[in-house]
DNA sequence: ACCTGAACACCGTTCAAGT
DNA sequence: ACCTGAACACCGTTCAAGT
């Protein structure tokens, strides 16, 4: 035996920027926003702070990196079929999903506009809306309101999602805690808040989100037929 | 003259809560949300980081509360007419143009689901909405749509704001960077985000915003007559 | 009641030194 | 080429001590 076994030279397998990647979607996952550090990563990599920064410029770029990973993943698993129209409602509760499971990827994903996670949703949506047979110029307005609306309820998620987290509750517990602020509030201001205080309480975020989908392209029809 | 003079015995005005939100905008405004600094702003007011502590629980509180004060003065400096869909354009243009103007709120908006700066404008929209006829089951509908397209709007507004700050760039300039970034990807794959890079290079922000309102608004007027 | 400021337990990032 | 880990320049937050 000439040598000793390869896999144990170093580390069980040398630091890639795809490993580094996946630990911090784990350490994410795991601890929420602020427990991707490079300390926590470090160690959970077994080296030093500093070896990260050979393989990854800094941390906004690992969080959109990680991001990026979720998103293609998603879009990946997220087939386009024949109708149009059900593609993109596919599409958006796909992301709607990722983010629910994932909410770091909500806010990750509004710190970077432009990059390539925001680029891949952007290009499959243009594609469908295109599809659609909206013209040229009515094409942006259709796109860039959706990824708007898109990013909108992710980042929403993403706040409630962390703010749970942060006070010890889950999901519902911390909707309930909202409704029950909102049905204090003073009912000659704010009549309408208290209206719908019960409707925060039991509604369901992926139904709501669905609608919002489904007006938004009611509109983009009705602008066809002027 | 048996005293001193009043205004110099402590501090030119004293601590209050009212007076750090005041300093927190103006640092915010000035050097961005990670400008945002216990030790920043007790410099500014005179005084140590703890005293900061007396009047608000912690940075987060702080945040929301400097964003509640641009919000309630851009509300209350948005009259509502008799027009009701003029009236939700001029609440919607009124928070654009309050975000750009303070890229933070776009952000803090978005970390602070349920409180004070978002029940504001959820309680005009809703209002709004409601004076538009539309009933009680699609309400809801329609001003959840309408608010997630709003602060995704105005999320991407401050992610960019921030980002061309810290590169040094104007927001004309960033966005350039984008355009040609986008310009450069493979348009087998990409083929619609290329198409655009030109749009985003010279398009104006408010104007694509206020189509995305009009856009929701016709889906929500689409969906009465159903 | 309100303020002071040192101290604590963290961060992201850099960089000389190692292999 | 890649990794190590101490060091730097910060953070938010707490808290004994002051007025």
């Amino acid at each position: 035996m000439p040598k000793k076994a390869r896999s144990s030279r170093r580390r069980e397998e040398s630091l890639s920027r795809e490993s580094i990647v996946e630990a911090s979607i784990d350490l994410l996952d795991r601890s929420g926003e602020d427990g991707l550090t490079f300390r926590a990563l470090s160690e959970r990599l077994t080296t030093g702070p500093g070896a990260i920064y050979w393989h990854i410029a800094n941390k906004s770029e690992l969080l959109t990196a990680a991001c990026d990973a979720i998103v293609a993943r998603t879009i990946e698993a997220t087939p386009s079929g024949v109708e149009t129209k059900a593609n993109i409602r596919d599409l958006a509760l796909g992301l709607f999903d990722a983010i629910d499971e994932h909410p770091w990827v909500g806010s990750a994903l509004a710190q970077a506009p432009g990059a390539m996670p925001m680029v891949r949703i952007l290009e499959r949506l243009g594609q469908q809306v295109s599809a659609l047979g909206v013209k040229e110029q009515a094409r942006w307005e259709a796109v860039g309101t959706l990824l708007s609306y898109i990013l909108g309820v992710g980042g929403r998620n993403a706040a409630n999602g962390q703010l749970a987290r942060e006070r010890n509750l889950d999901r519902s517990d911390f909707l309930e805690a909202v409704a029950a602020a909102w049905s204090q509030l003073d009912p000659n201001i704010y009549p309408f808040t208290r209206s719908i205080a019960g409707h925060v309480r039991d509604h369901d975020d992926r139904v709501d989100f669905l609608a919002g989908i489904d007006l938004i392209l009611r509109g983009v029809g009705s602008s066809r037929k002027r």
